[in-house]
RNA sequence: GGGCCUAUAGCUCAGUCGGUUAGAGCGCUUCCCUGAUAAGGAAGAGGUCCCGCGUUCGAGUCGCGGUAGGCCCA
C-alpha cells in the first residue's frame, strides 16, 4: 500500500522474529574467535525496574541495540545479556509502601525475612512489562541469559571484591556525615531529600552569635542555627580569601555596656563584609582596629564554648568508650580548637566564622578531616546527648538548645567551673525562620549526625584513575576531561555501606567483645563454609547471602583466650553495600567471576561499549571505573556514548504530572518504534544535547525518513511486479564486468550506486565513531537522492520496462536497507525481505566498500583469504562502485538545472512552457564532455528541445560577453602578506586589479604569487534580446533562450490543457486509471494549439473520446486555459485497451 | 557557592586547522510542477553568530571577563 500502516508492519516482523528466532542466530551465525578475538563486548547498564519504561530508558535502550545490531552486521559475535539492578533504597521504599510500615522499626519487629522476601518480589514485579517494552522497541537483548544483582553468583563475585579491596588496604571504615532521624533511629540517604516537595518545610531555630576568645584576648564570633551542636565544637573555619576585622565597639553600643566600667570593651573579629549586619550590638561607628586576611587567622587558637574535651586527658578518657563502639583506633586531636580554613565559607550570612562540629555537618566533617581533626559524636541513636556531654545527658538535642543557650548567657552550668576570661559570651540571639529539612515519614526534623560507614579509599589511587580514564573514547569527547575527569580529579572515598536489609552484606564479621578484637572479612562461600561449617542457606536450603541468613552465620572468636561459656562471638556488621558497589561490580559479578568464567573475562575486559545519561559520570560509569582501577588496574570500557536528558514538550523535565511528553504507547502505537527510534537517534541528544520530545518531532521523521524510504521501494515493487503484463519482473543485482566497470548502465544509474558506495563508506566511518547522529543524516541525505533525484527523474524508464533501471534501484534499494538496518530495524527489515525474498537483513553482512584496495591485494596475494581474519573487507560490494568524477559531474547538472529554473523564474515562463534551448558554457572541454551525458536529464528537468554544451575556449566568450574574477586565497597569502592581505582581498573585491603580459597578478597595489589567488571567468551580462545569462556557483554560465514560437506556444498551451484536465480529474475524485470522456471548449486563438495536441492531451488525461468545442474567451474560467468537462468512461470502454481509445480520438 | 556544558535564521541544529560573501532541515510568503510519495522544484523574507575586552593581517571559531539557560555537586 502507499501509505502504509507502519505500526502493523512492524508487529508483523516482530513475530516473525520471534518465530524464527532470528535474534539467537544472528548472534550466534558470528564466531567468536579465538579467545573472543572476534567479539565485541556489550555491557548492560542495569536499569532499576522499579517502575515503567520512560523516554530515558528507551534512549538508552536504542543505543544499546543499533551499535550491537551495526557489530553483528560487521561481523562481530555481540552478546546482549539483560541486567537487572534489585538492591537498594528504592526497593526498601516500595517493599516499605506495599507492606504499610513506615520504619525501620517496623522492619526489625515483621522479621528482616519478611521484609527482604517483599522487596524480592517489588524488584521483580514489572519485570515482564519491561519485557514487553523492550521487545516492542525492537531492542534484541538476551532475557534467558540474563543477571540479576540478587542471584547469588552475581553477590559472591560482589563480596569477592570486597575482599579484595580490604586486603589491599583500600577498604576501611570510618565516619560519615549522614540527614538522620533520631524519631526512627535511622540515617537517610541524601537521595531521600529530594524525594517529597516538602520535605524542606520552613522552621523556626534560636540563632546565637557567639563570641570565642582567642588565646591573644579577641574574640572570634561564629553564628549558628543549632546551638545543640556547640558542646560538640571542635574548631572554626574561615574563608582564607576574605578580608576580616578586628573590631572595637563603639562606646555605649552594647558590648561595649556588658563591661564593668573601667575595663576596655572586647574586641572582636568578624568578616569585613559582615560588620554592618552587627552594628547593633557593636555600634554605628564600632572603631575597625586592623583588617586581615582570612588565611593570617588560620593557626589561631581560642578557648573552646564548652569544657567538655578542653583537657585533654579527660577527652581521651571520655571519648574513648565511643571510640571503641565505634572501632576507630585512638588517636588525639592536637588541632582542635584552632582556626581552619575552609573554601565553603561565605559572607552571606552569619560572621564569615563557621563553627565547627565535626560529628553534625558535612562540610564540618570534611574540613576538620583535612587537618586531622577526628569528630566526636556526643548524641546516641535517639538525638540524645550522651555521658561525653554529662551536664545534658538524655536531654534531646532541640530540646537542649534553651538550657545550652541559657548557661552560655549566663556562665552557668558547664561554664561554671571555666574562668571567666575563657568563656565565651553571647552577642546575639534571635530567631531564624529557615527552610529545614524534614523525615518525609515522620515529618520531625532531622539533624545531620556522623555515622560509622565503610569506605573506598579512592582517594589513594584517584591519580591511577585519572590517567586510565585517558584510555577511554568518549562521546561526546569533552566528557573526558570534562565532567568525567573533573569529577575524577576531585573524587573523595567512597561511602559503601548501608544501615539497612536489602542488599549485598558487608562480608565483615568482627568480635563482639572490644577487649579480644578481631576482624574477618570474607569473599567467598567457600571462605564461609570453611570458617562457620556451612554456607548461608535460606529458608529453602539454597545458597543466600541476604540477610538475615547471612546474620546468622556466627561462632566463637578464635582470639579469645576463654572458655567456651564465656567466649566472645564473631558477628557479622549489619551493614549493606551501597547498590552502586553492586553495579560498578557487574563486568565481573555477571560472569561470576572469578569463580567461574575466569578466562573468559580476561579476554571481555575491558568491554567495548556502554552507553548511558550524562548523570552516569558520577554514578555507573564512576563505580565501574573505581572498581576497574582498584581491582584490575585497567579501564572498565573502551568507549562511552554519555548522552543528554530528554525533556517534555514545553523544554521542562518529563513529568507525569504535568503530562508534558507524548504517551510512549501512543506513538508506538500510531507512528511505531522505528519512528520514535530515528527520531531520537537523529537528534542533537547522541551528542550529549538535551532534546525536547515532541509529536511533531517523531512525525516530521516519519515524512521525511521513512515514508520516503517505502515509499521508493513500493514505487520500485508496483512496477517490477506489472512488467511483462502482469507476469513481474525479478531484479538482479547490478554487477560490474571483468574490467569493475558498469558497462551497459546509464550515468544516472551509475551515478545513484556510486552515491550507495559513498554512503556506505561514511556511514561506516560515522558508526565506528560513535557518531549516530551523523549517520542518520547521511542516510537521510541519501534517501532524498534516491526518491527525489534518482526515481524521480528515471520514472519513464520503469514505465518503459527497463530492465537496468530495476537492477539499479533494486541493488541501491537492497544496499540502502543494510546500511539503515541498525537505525529502522523493522521497517528495512520488510523492505528488504521483499527485495530479497530471504529471511532477514539482520542477518547479512555489512557493505563493506574497499573493493579497490582489495582487488589489487587478492589478486597478488591469493592466500591472503585464508591467512586474514574472517571478516577483513573483501570484494563483497562489487556492485558500489565509486565514481568521484561521476558524482562530481552530477553535482553540476543539479547546479545547472537549479539555476536554470531560476532563469525561467526570473523571466516568469512556467516550467509546462517547453523552450527552444539552453547553452551550458563551462570552463574546457574536458568539463564540458563530461557533462554532455547528462544533457537529455537538465533538457526533461526544464522542459527543453534542446541543451548545447560550449566551452569558454570557444566563441562562447565572445558570444555573451565574459568577465574575469580575481578570489584571493586568504589561507595562502594571509601568512606572506600580513597585514596587506585585508587590502588585497578588498581591493579584488572591488575590481581594483590587473594582470600584466607576464602574467603576474597585482591588487590593490600588491603583485600575488602562484596558488594565492584564482582567476574566475563568468558572464558578464544577462543576455541579450531573448538571452537570459546566470553564473553557475561552481564557475561557468548557463544561457536560456527565452524566444517562444507558436509551436512551442502550442505545445505549452497543451500542457496547460492536461494540467487543467488533470485537476479536473482530481477534483472528481476519480482513480488514475480511470478513463474519461472529455469535452474541452476552448478560445478561438487557441483552436489550432489544441488541435494540433488533441491525441496528447487525451493520452495524457487518458481520454477515450474527446470532444473539441470553440467557446467565447469570457467563458472560460479564471486560472484556466479552457472550458473541461469530463465524466467517467462507460464500463466496456473502461476495460477497453487506452491505445486504442486514444486511437480512435485521433482520428 | 563550585565544576561541566550550551548560546548561530521564527523553530531544531551543523559550522573541520582561525581565512574572503555563515549553512541545512522544518516553518513562512509567492510562483511552479505533479498518474510512487503525507511529496517535489524555484525565488524570497528572515542573522548584533548572547554581551564586552583582548590576541591576530584576519575571530562564529582562540583567550579573559560577564549575562542567560541546562546538568551535576554543595
Amino acid at each position: 500500500m502507499a501509505s502504509p500502516s507502519i505500526p502493523a508492519i512492524e508487529r508483523a516482523v516482530l513475530a516473525s522474529w520471534e518465530a524464527g528466532d532470528t535474534f539467537r542466530r544472528s548472534v550466534a551465525n558470528r564466531d567468536a574467535g579465538e579467545n573472543g578475538s572476534n567479539e565485541f563486548v556489550f555491557y548492560d547498564g542495569p536499569p532499576f525496574a522499579n517502575g515503567l519504561p520512560h523516554y530515558g530508558h528507551l534512549l538508552t535502550g536504542y543505543v544499546k541495540d543499533v551499535v550491537p545490531r551495526y557489530q553483528t552486521m560487521r561481523g562481530k559475535h555481540v552478546e546482549r545479556r539483560f541486567g537487572w539492578d534489585t538492591h537498594g533504597l528504592p526497593a526498601e521504599l516500595e517493599a516499605e509502601r506495599i507492606l504499610g510500615i513506615t520504619d525501620k522499626s517496623q522492619i526489625e519487629a515483621m522479621g528482616i525475612e519478611a521484609f527482604n522476601a517483599a522487596c524480592r518480589e517489588s524488584v521483580l514485579r514489572y519485570t515482564k512489562e519491561w519485557q514487553d517494552y523492550v521487545t516492542r522497541q525492537a531492542r534484541w537483548v538476551d532475557f534467558e541469559n540474563d543477571y540479576k544483582t540478587l542471584d547469588p553468583t552475581f553477590m559472591e563475585s560482589v563480596i569477592w571484591a570486597f575482599k579484595q579491596l580490604y586486603d589491599k588496604g583500600l577498604a576501611y571504615e570510618g565516619f560519615r556525615v549522614l540527614p538522620y532521624c533520631w524519631r526512627d533511629e535511622t540515617p537517610l540517604s541524601n537521595h531521600e531529600l529530594r524525594m517529597d516537595d516538602d520535605v524542606y518545610q520552613m522552621r523556626q531555630d534560636p540563632a546565637l552569635t557567639v563570641g570565642l576568645r582567642l588565646l591573644s584576648g579577641e574574640y572570634l564570633l561564629i553564628w549558628t542555627t543549632t546551638p545543640w551542636t556547640l558542646p560538640s565544637h571542635q574548631a572554626v573555619a574561615v574563608n582564607p580569601d576574605v578580608a576580616y576585622v578586628v573590631v572595637e565597639p563603639a562606646q555605649g553600643s552594647p558590648l561595649a555596656a556588658s563591661v564593668p566600667d573601667g575595663e576596655a570593651p572586647p574586641r572582636v573579629i568578624l568578616a569585613e563584609a559582615r560588620l554592618a549586619a552587627y552594628a547593633r550590638e557593636l555600634g554605628e561607628d564600632a572603631r575597625v582596629v586592623e583588617t586581615i586576611q582570612g588565611s593570617d587567622l588560620v593557626g589561631a587558637h581560642y578557648h573552646p564554648p564548652f569544657p567538655f574535651f578542653a583537657d585533654e586527658a579527660a577527652y581521651a578518657e571520655r571519648d574513648q568508650a565511643a571510640r571503641d563502639a565505634l572501632g576507630v583506633a585512638p588517636e588525639d586531636n592536637p588541632h582542635a580548637f584552632g582556626v581552619i580554613a575552609g573554601d565553603f565559607v561565605t559572607t552571606e550570612d552569619g560572621t564569615g566564622l563557621v563553627h565547627m562540629a565535626p560529628a553534625f555537618g558535612e562540610d564540618d566533617m570534611a574540613a576538620c578531616d583535612a587537618v586531622g581533626i577526628t569528630p566526636v559524636v556526643t548524641v546516641d541513636s535517639g538525638g540524645r546527648f550522651t555521658a561525653l556531654v554529662p551536664d545534658y545527658e538524655g536531654v534531646q538535642v532541640f530540646d537542649a538548645n534553651a538550657a545550652i543557650i541559657a548557661d552560655l548567657k549566663a556562665g552557668s552550668g558547664p561554664l561554671a567551673a571555666v574562668p571567666a576570661d575563657a568563656r565565651p559570651i553571647v552577642l546575639r540571639h534571635e530567631t531564624y525562620d529557615h527552610s529545614y529539612p524534614h523525615c518525609w515519614r515522620c515529618r520531625n526534623p532531622l539533624i545531620y549526625k556522623a555515622v560509622s560507614s565503610w569506605f573506598v579509599r579512592v582517594t589513594q589511587f584517584r591519580d591511577r584513575m585519572v590517567e586510565l580514564n585517558q584510555e577511554i573514547a568518549w562521546t561526546p569527547e569533552h566528557i573526558r576531561d570534562g565532567q568525567f575527569g573533573k569529577w575524577l580529579a576531585g573524587a573523595r572515598d567512597w561511602s559503601i555501606s548501608r544501615n539497612r536489609y536489602w542488599g549485598t552484606p558487608i562480608p565483615v564479621w568482627v568480635s563482639d567483645d572490644p577487649a579480644y578484637p578481631r576482624i574477618d572479612v570474607y569473599g567467598s562461600l567457600e571462605e564461609l563454609a570453611r570458617d562457620f561449617g556451612d554456607v548461608p542457606r535460606n529458608d529453602l536450603g539454597q545458597p543466600d547471602l541476604h540477610r538475615p541468613w547471612v546474620d546468622q552465620l556466627t561462632r566463637p572468636n578464635p582470639d579469645d583466650p576463654r572458655p567456651d561459656d564465656q567466649r566472645s562471638t564473631m558477628r557479622r556488621i549489619p551493614d549493606v553495600l551501597d547498590v552502586w558497589f553492586d553495579s560498578g561490580s557487574m563486568p565481573f559479578a555477571q560472569v561470576h567471576y572469578p569463580f567461574e568464567n575466569a578466562d573468559w573475562f580476561e579476554h571481555h575486559y575491558p568491554g567495548d561499549f556502554i552507553v548511558e545519561y550524562i548523570g552516569q559520570t558520577r554514578g555507573w560509569f564512576y563505580t565501574l571505573h573505581v572498581l576497574a582501577t582498584a581491582l584490575f588496574d585497567r579501564p572498565a570500557f573502551r568507549s562511552a556514548i554519555s548522552h543528554g536528558i530528554v525533556l517534555g514538550s514545553d523544554g521542562r523535565k518529563m513529568s507525569k504530572s504535568l503530562r508534558n511528553y507524548p504517551d510512549v504507547t501512543e506513538v508506538l502505537d500510531r507512528d511505531g518504534s522505528d519512528a520514535m527510534r530515528w527520531f531520537l537517534m537523529a537528534s542533537p541528544i547522541l551528542r550529549g544535547g538535551n532534546l525536547v520530545v515532541t509529536e511533531e518531532g517523531i512525525r516530521a521523521e516519519v515524512r521525511g525518513v521513512l515514508l520516503p524510504l517505502w515509499n521508493a521501494w513500493y514505487f520500485f515493487a508496483l512496477y517490477a511486479n506489472t512488467m511483462h503484463d502482469g507476469e513481474g519482473y525479478r531484479a538482479q543485482r547490478v554487477s560490474p564486468d571483468a574490467d569493475g566497470r558498469l558497462a551497459g548502465y546509464t550515468e544516472m544509474d551509475r551515478y545513484l550506486l556510486a552515491r550507495t558506495h559513498d554512503l556506505a563508506r561514511d556511514v561506516t566511518r560515522a558508526a565506528d565513531a560513535y557518531d549516530i547522529a551523523g549517520a542518520c543524516q547521511l542516510i537521510r541525505e541519501h534517501i532524498d537522492l534516491l526518491t527525489n533525484w534518482y526515481v524521480r527523474t528515471q520514472r519513464q524508464r520503469f514505465w518503459d520496462e527497463d530492465t537496468t533501471a530495476y537492477d539499479t534501484l533494486w541493488t541501491a534499494l537492497e544496499a540502502l536497507t543494510r546500511i539503515m538496518a541498525p537505525f529502522a530495524p523493522l521497517l528495512t527489515e520488510e523492505i528488504w525481505r521483499g527485495l530479497t525474498g530471504e529471511e532477514s537483513v539482520h542477518l547479512t553482512d555489512w557493505p563493506v566498500t574497499v573493493r579497490t584496495e582489495a582487488r589489487a591485494e587478492s589478486a597478488s596475494h591469493e592466500d591472503a583469504f585464508t591467512s586474514r581474519p574472517a571478516r577483513t573487507l573483501y570484494d563483497v560490494e562489487p556492485a558500489l562502485v565509486p565514481d568521484p568524477d561521476l558524482v562530481a559531474a552530477m553535482d553540476r547538472v543539479r547546479e545547472v538545472v537549479s539555476t536554470a529554473h531560476a532563469l525561467r523564474k526570473a523571466a516568469k515562463v512556467r516550467v509546462r512552457q517547453p523552450l527552444r534551448s539552453l547553452a551550458v558554457v563551462l570552463a574546457d572541454e574536458a568539463e564540458a564532455a563530461a557533462f554532455e551525458p547528462f544533457a537529455p536529464i537538465v533538457a526533461s528537468e526544464v522542459n527543453l528541445k534542446e541543451v548545447r554544451l560550449e566551452d569558454l575556449g570557444s566563441d562562447a566568450a565572445a558570444r555573451y560577453g565574459v568577465v574575469t574574477r580575481l578570489t584571493v586565497n586568504a589561507r595562502a597569502a594571509g601568512p606572506r602578506l600580513g597585514k596587506q592581505v585585508q587590502q588585497v582581498i578588498r581591493a579584488a573585491r572591488e575590481g581594483d586589479w590587473a594582470q600584466d603580459a607576464d602574467g603576474t597578478v597585482t591588487a590593490g597595489g600588491v603583485a600575488l604569487v602562484e596558488g594565492e589567488y584564482e582567476l574566475v571567468t563568468q558572464a558578464a551580462g544577462t543576455g541579450e534580446g531573448e538571452l537570459a545569462v546566470a553564473v553557475l556557483p561552481g564557475g561557468g554560465f548557463v544561457v536560456l533562450d527565452l524566444a517562444l514560437d507558436a509551436e512551442l506556444r502550442a505545445e505549452g498551451y497543451a500542457r496547460d490543457v492536461v494540467r487543467q484536465v488533470q485537476d479536473a480529474r482530481k477534483a472528481a475524485d476519480l482513480h488514475v486509471t480511470d478513463r474519461i470522456v472529455l469535452r474541452l471548449g476552448v478560445a478561438e486563438h487557441h483552436r489550432a494549439a489544441a488541435q494540433a495536441h488533441r491525441a496528447f492531451i487525451a493520452k495524457e488525461t487518458l481520454a477515450v473520446a474527446l470532444e473539441l468545442d470553440v467557446v467565447p474567451e469570457v467563458d472560460v474560467p479564471k486560472g484556466g486555459v479552457a472550458v473541461v468537462e469530463l465524466a467517467r468512461a462507460e464500463a466496456d470502454a473502461e476495460t477497453g485497451d487506452a491505445e486504442r481509445a486514444t486511437a480512435e480520438v485521433t482520428e
